[in-house]
DNA sequence: TGACATGCCACACAAATGTGTGGTATATTC
DNA sequence: GAATATACCACACATTTGTGTGGCATGTCA
């Protein structure tokens, strides 16, 4: 499986459009993606969705109307949980991602695949916050992470951990929520905040 | 807002029919009812649809093709949440349900309606737990709930908690999960048994 | 008995929707 | 220049799909 897709700005439009209407429940016609996007055929569509279906983002059902399902490497619902995150790459690794979580816009809002990640939480050091081990940690990546925020971290190891972020004399560190841990004065990375947890007994 | 609903068994089919396609991400068309029921005119599959309309259970669209939208009513996907129970009522009363959470297969697996909703946890008797104030705790019904698990209860005061069932010499009592609170020897109801607990920031 | 609701079917028709062929223009590559 | 890819449009046509009218049983209620 290719990591890499690269989408013409137009194509990700039409992506996008079908993305927003799954979501809204009812996926569009032909007719209804030329309208939004300004094509004045069907054809134009046509040609468009035989791209997304080349790339692996998108089935359809022969003359059936509406009949554009997402793959799951395209939809919004599904947020990848990824394990460790290899440094110096901006982007997750495909290889890194253990499975997927169903999310839904009342969990998370809607947000973008590129923003949004999960993580299980591995060992008691966020305990005191109420995050315990196993649990799923939503993350949203490269936001205003402020004083006190939990936030994913990026250690010098290579190792992405969840504590609360810290500002002490204008430099900041990092707490874990349990007195049995230090805090966390080397050299770190903040990749994103948390925003849900999601715990299943 | 009517609570009461009579649905006749072939109405509830046919709604069952159109909850599983929505579920599976397409709306039916009026004819894949009609076939799937056994119904060989389309007036009658609209005859239905008139009446699944008029109690509120479904809205369309004029001249779309599967623009069939369930209610938040009559959705799989949206599970109450409730405040207080009333005793002695076997289904919860709809005036007490504060909201909605939209679940999904992999949150919750394929439940009913009928069997799962969510709490908005209150005050902090659970921290030990790791079940913090304001999160939100998704309850299966009358469940195989034994010892050690955590459960939602019904009180004598008609106050639903959360806490851990434990059980000593054969008789069940109740447990916080935070020592400033002392075990519950009073009569009480298992409801349900915890599944999941979601907590946004 | 008459009036009415329930529960179906047949069928014609119109509107929506997917399919297919062929075309134009522009840019890139060899 | 020729070949190829991108990025569209115009239509005609077939199929799917929703709409609407009318009809036929069966049962209930007064």
């Amino acid at each position: 499986m290719e990591n890499k897709l690269y989408l013409t700005p137009k194509q990700e439009k039409v992506l996008n459009f079908i993305r927003k209407r799954v979501g809204e429940r009812l996926p569009p016609t032909i007719r209804e993606i030329g309208e939004e996007l300004g094509f004045k055929s069907t054809g134009t569509v046509r040609d468009y969705l035989r791209i997304l279906m080349q790339k692996g983002l998108v089935r359809r059902m022969n003359n059936k109307s509406r009949a554009i399902e997402l793959t799951e490497r395209a939809s919004f619902n599904k947020i990848p949980i990824i394990g460790t995150i290899m440094a110096g790459k901006p982007n997750l690794a495909y290889e890194e991602i253990q499975g997927y979580v169903d999310s839904d816009d009342l969990f998370l809002g809607r947000l973008g695949f590129d923003d949004v990640f999960a993580l299980r939480v591995k060992g008691d050091s966020m305990v005191d916050a109420g995050i315990l081990d196993g649990d799923i940690a939503i993350i949203k990546k490269r936001p205003d992470a402020c004083n006190n925020d939990i936030v994913a971290a990026l250690l010098d190891n290579n190792e992405v951990t969840l504590k609360r972020l810290r500002s002490k004399s204008g430099k900041f560190h990092l707490e874990a929520a349990n007195a049995n841990y230090p805090p966390i004065f080397e050299e770190f990375k903040v990749i994103g905040k948390l925003i849900t947890v999601i715990r299943k007994y």
